[in-house]
DNA sequence: AGAGAAATAT
DNA sequence: AATATTTCTC
C-alpha cells in the first residue's frame, strides 16, 4: 500500500483518502473518531493497544500519513513511546484530561498538536494541515516516504511546480484566488468546493502556505527576468520541492542594482488593479542615468498607483514601454557590446532593468534592426543636414548601393517613415543611433556580420561612396573596405523606388557571402578587398596580436 | 536553450 | 500605423 509520487500526482481530491492511523485504548472512542474521520473520507487504521500500533508504523511507515494517538490514562506513559517513535509521522496527541504538563510533554516529544476530546469533526477535519505541513517542513530528501507524495501534491495543486510535476492550473488559480482574501478561515469556496471533504484551515500552517504563495507571486515578479510567462524564461524563482519553506519564508526580494522597467497593464485606466504600475525606481542605481530630466520625459511616470501587484492575469499582459531612457539603456548595452555580441540575452543583461525579459529585449533589437538596416540610410541622409558626411557614410548598415533615392539638397517635408525613431534632437524621444551619447565607441561599430564566425566588413563590405577627406578621422575598420557604388551606380539616377532596392539587397549578400566562402577566388565586382586596419582589427580581435612588420598604410580611402 | 524572423495583438 | 508580444523555426 504504498504511496507513490504517481499515485499522488492523481491524488485531485486530497486529502480524501489521507490515512490515518488512530490509537486508542477505549474502543468506544476509536470507534466513534473512526467513522467521524472516515466520514471524511480519511481512511482509518485503529489499533487499541499501543505496541501494535507502534509495530504497524515501524513495519510499514510509509502506510500513514498522520497518527492520532491518544494519551493513555491507564499507563504511566501511554502513548508517548509511539510518539517518540513515529517522529517522521505527523501525530495528533488526545486525550481527554488536559492536563498543562502533559500537553506539552507531548507537543515537546514532537506532537504536532494537542486536541483535547472528544474529538469533535471540526478538530478532525483539519488534521490533514499537519501532514502538509510536514510534508513542506523536512528537507526533499528525508522526507518519509508517506509525504512525499503529500508534498508533490500539495506543490502541483499551488502551481509550486515541485520537480516536472504537472502543475494543475485550475487549482492553482483557485488556490490564488482564495489566497488573495487574505482569510484564515475559508468557507468552503474556492477551494472547498473542489475539494470538498475537510479543511477549512486555521492552523498558521495551513494558511502560510497560501499567503506564501502570494508573497511568492511578488517575489516572482519583482526579481523575474521573464514574467510568468511559460516559456519557462524566468529565471526567477524556481521553486523547487526542496527549497519551497525556505523559498516562501525569505522576504521579499529587494532589488539589489537591477533598474525596473516601466511595465504598464493593458488598461490603464481601469482600475487599482489593472492600472498601470510603475515600480519605484533606485536612482542610486541609474549610474548610466546620462539626462537628468528623464523623469519628465516619461510619459507613464507615476500616476500614483503603487498600490497592487499585478495579479497573474495582469501579469501576463505587462507591456514594456520603451522609454527613451530605457531605449537609451538599451542602445547603450548594444553599442558596448558591439554587434556580434549584441544578442538579447547580453544585452538585458548589461542593461540590467528589472523585470525586462529577453523576449522583451529581442523583440526591441529586431525593431532596432530594422531600422538600422532599412530606414536609417534614408533618416540619416534627410534628417542630419548638419552632419559631416563620415556619419553618414560610414554607415555600416549593410548593402548600400540601394540607398535610398533622394538629393540632398532636397528638403522633404513630409514625415519620416518612423519618426519615433530617427528624431535628431537628443533629447526628444527614440533615436537609435547612439552618436553623441558614446563619442568613444559610435554606432560605426555595428558592422552587421550576417555569417557567422566571420566579420563581414573585414572582408569588404559594400559601401556608399566615399566622402572625401574625412575617412581618416576614423579609425574603425569598416570604411575603407566597401564598395564604391559610384563607380557602378550612377546616385543621380539610382531608381526612386525603395522597393527596387530590396532586390539589390539580397543580391549583395549573396555576393559578399560568396566572398567569404570563397576567399579564394577573386573578388566579386563591387567588392573591395579588406583594408589592412579591418584586416587587423579582425586578426586582433580574434585574439591574433603579432602580425609580421610588413603593414604599409594602404588603406587610402 | 536561445536567437531571429514572422505572425499576431494592441 | 507603430510597436509590443507571441509563435515558429532553426
Amino acid at each position: 500500500m504504498v504511496c507513490t509520487r504517481n499515485d499522488l500526482s492523481a491524488w485531485k481530491d486530497f486529502p480524501k483518502g489521507l490515512r490515518v492511523l488512530l490509537l486508542d485504548e477505549d474502543s468506544d472512542s476509536a470507534a466513534e473518531i473512526k467513522s467521524k474521520l472516515e466520514a471524511m473520507d480519511y481512511i482509518v487504521y485503529t489499533f487499541c493497544n499501543e505496541s501494535e500500533a507502534l509495530s504497524a508504523v515501524s513495519s510499514r511507515p510509509e502506510s500513514f500519513h498522520v497518527a492520532i494517538i491518544e494519551v493513555s490514562t491507564s499507563s504511566n506513559n501511554g502513548g508517548l513511546k509511539f510518539l517518540e517513535t513515529a517522529k517522521d509521522l505527523p501525530t495528533i496527541m488526545t486525550s481527554n484530561i488536559h492536563c498543562i504538563s502533559t500537553m506539552m510533554k507531548c507537543i515537546a516529544l514532537g506532537a504536532v498538536e494537542f486536541l483535547r476530546k472528544p474529538l469533535s469533526e471540526d478538530k478532525l477535519r483539519n488534521i490533514w494541515q499537519h501532514v502538509v505541513h510536514k510534508a513542506f517542513s523536512v528537507g526533499g530528501n528525508d522526507l518519509s516516504e508517506s509525504l512525499k507524495p503529500v508534498k508533490d501534491s500539495v506543490a502541483s495543486m499551488l502551481h509550486l511546480q515541485s520537480e516536472e510535476g504537472e502543475p494543475n492550473h485550475e487549482h492553482s488559480d483557485k488556490i490564488e484566488d482564495a489566497s488573495m482574501i487574505h482569510e484564515n478561515d475559508r468557507e468552503p469556496s474556492a477551494v472547498n468546493s473542489k475539494y470538498p471533504a475537510p479543511s477549512t484551515p486555521q492552523l498558521e500552517q495551513g494558511g502560510r502556505l497560501l499567503v506564501n504563495g502570494d508573497v511568492q507571486e511578488h517575489t516572482n515578479w519583482s526579481t523575474e527576468k521573464e514574467s510568468g510567462d511559460p516559456d519557462g524564461e524566468s529565471k526567477s524563482v524556481e521553486t523547487t520541492s526542496g527549497n519551497i519553506v525556505a523559498e516562501v519564508t525569505a522576504p521579499v526580494d529587494q532589488p539589489q542594482g537591477p533598474r525596473e522597467t516601466m511595465v504598464k497593464g493593458e488598461a490603464d485606466l481601469v482600475d487599482c488593479t489593472k492600472g498601470e504600475r510603475t515600480v519605484d525606481s533606485h536612482p542610486q542605481d541609474r549610474v548610466n542615468s546620462k539626462d537628468s530630466h528623464a523623469g519628465a520625459k516619461r510619459p507613464n511616470t507615476d500616476s500614483g498607483l503603487h498600490s497592487s501587484w499585478p495579479n497573474k492575469a495582469d501579469r501576463k499582459k505587462l507591456k514594456v514601454e520603451w522609454t527613451t531612457e530605457l531605449h537609451k539603456e538599451f542602445v547603450q548595452a548594444v553599442d558596448q557590446l558591439g554587434i556580434d555580441q549584441a544578442i538579447p540575452s547580453r544585452i538585458l543583461e548589461l542593461m540590467k532593468v528589472e523585470g525586462l525579459t529577453r523576449h522583451n529585449v529581442a523583440s526591441h533589437l529586431q525593431k532596432y534592426r530594422m531600422h538600422k538596416r532599412h530606414i536609417l540610410p534614408k533618416e540619416d541622409n534627410r534628417r542630419w543636414p548638419q552632419s559631416d558626411q563620415t556619419q553618414r557614410s560610414c554607415y555600416p548598415h549593410k548593402p548600400i548601393m540601394a540607398f535610398p533615392p533622394y538629393h540632398s539638397n532636397h528638403v522633404v517635408p513630409v514625415g519620416p517613415f518612423y519618426p519615433m525613431w530617427g528624431t535628431p534632437h537628443p533629447a526628444s524621444i527614440q533615436s537609435w543611433g547612439s552618436q553623441g551619447y558614446y563619442p568613444w565607441q559610435p554606432t560605426e561599430t555595428w558592422h552587421w556580420k550576417p555569417y557567422p564566425g566571420v566579420h563581414a566588413d573585414a572582408w569588404g563590405c559594400p559601401v556608399m561612396p566615399i566622402p572625401r577627406g574625412n575617412c581618416s578621422k576614423h579609425s574603425k575598420y569598416a570604411e575603407c573596405s566597401r564598395i564604391d557604388c559610384s563607380s557602378t551606380m550612377d546616385n543621380s539616377s539610382m531608381p526612386q523606388s525603395s522597393v527596387e532596392h530590396q532586390p539589390a539587397e539580397e543580391l549583395i549578400d549573396e555576393v559578399v557571402k560568396e566572398a567569404i566562402n570563397k576567399p579564394w577566388l577573386p573578388l566579386p565586382l563591387g567588392l573591395k578587398p579588406p583594408s589592412t586596419d579591418s584586416v587587423l582589427a579582425e586578426l586582433s580581435r580574434q585574439g591574433i596580436s603579432t602580425i609580421p612588420p610588413r603593414i604599409n598604410g594602404s588603406n587610402s580611402c
